[in-house]
DNA sequence: CACTGGAAAATGCCGC
DNA sequence: GCGGCATTTTCCAGTG
């Protein structure tokens, strides 16, 4: 409740907002860009032929693998350590 | 907008409206129930000396495991469609 | 070494980690069947005519209590004031 | 028969195929680098005394427009007095 | 053009 | 109380 006064309109607190909110917007633009690249990739691959579902899938597959792999890495170093075995 | 000038008090789609939340409400804490049995067990696995880190550790490479050999089934039905084959 | 460090699959340590992961996941599954339910619910609403969204956020609400609900307005709306937005 | 149906591992296709793997992960990379400086801000503006979970509400808010706020709010509203509450 | 499923974002939760 | 993880919710593209 301490900030419920209000943050003035040129306080401050409200100028760092405005620069914390622009940021943000900032760095998703970019984000979408790249999101965009990866469609057009997509769509290059389904002018050549490919199926994109297909596609998806493989990368999603790959994506799951590495994901494992993170995890069996996590669980070993779990049993390492409660053996009191640093890594 | 059709629905803009109000669901009356009393009228059916409020009726209809209030079961709707209200057997949502119903099942949620139902869902809440069972979660709370999985933590209960998991207490007292870790009364029993078990470390419940390494415990959730385990419970998600197992599910991982079911969703990839999933995944894996479902690529492989996607070449045997392309390859014109059914199932 | 392996042997000794390791809960022996026969062991009676072993037995009681089967037992917790196979409750476990009994449970979740049942969890998971609960929440099936409730995505049937709003399935069901949305054939209705009922916007999803704006139910998921009424049940939220409820949940929430208005106490709370009050507080997190009175903070947003404060941060959109700083921005020279309404709410 | 396998070798038919397949694109073989040094074909033109495997190649392009590969290639077109290796462009989106590439990509997802950088996306998820960029999501990460995201969080970052996130993190920063929380560690100023900024409620990130209504800043994300801002940032919504400003992406949506008030045009489709003012319609979500109004089914919300809607909906809430059909159960006898308040917004 | 609504529906389905899949990717992404957001919220909540648990352990430290 | 915070960071990380798991779940939940929302969004979006493809498809009939």
């Amino acid at each position: 409740m301490a900030q419920t006064a209000g943050i003035g309109h040129n306080s401050a607190a409200g100028a760092q907002l405005k620069s914390i909110v622009e940021r943000i917007e900032r760095l998703e633009e970019e984000k979408k860009a790249t999101a965009d690249d990866i469609k057009d990739v997509y769509a290059e691959a389904k002018a050549n032929g490919f199926d994109t579902k297909q596609l998806r899938a493989v990368v999603r597959i790959r994506k799951m693998g590495q994901q494992k792999r993170a995890e069996e890495l996590a669980i070993l170093d779990l049993y390492l350590h409660a053996l009191g075995m640093e890594l």
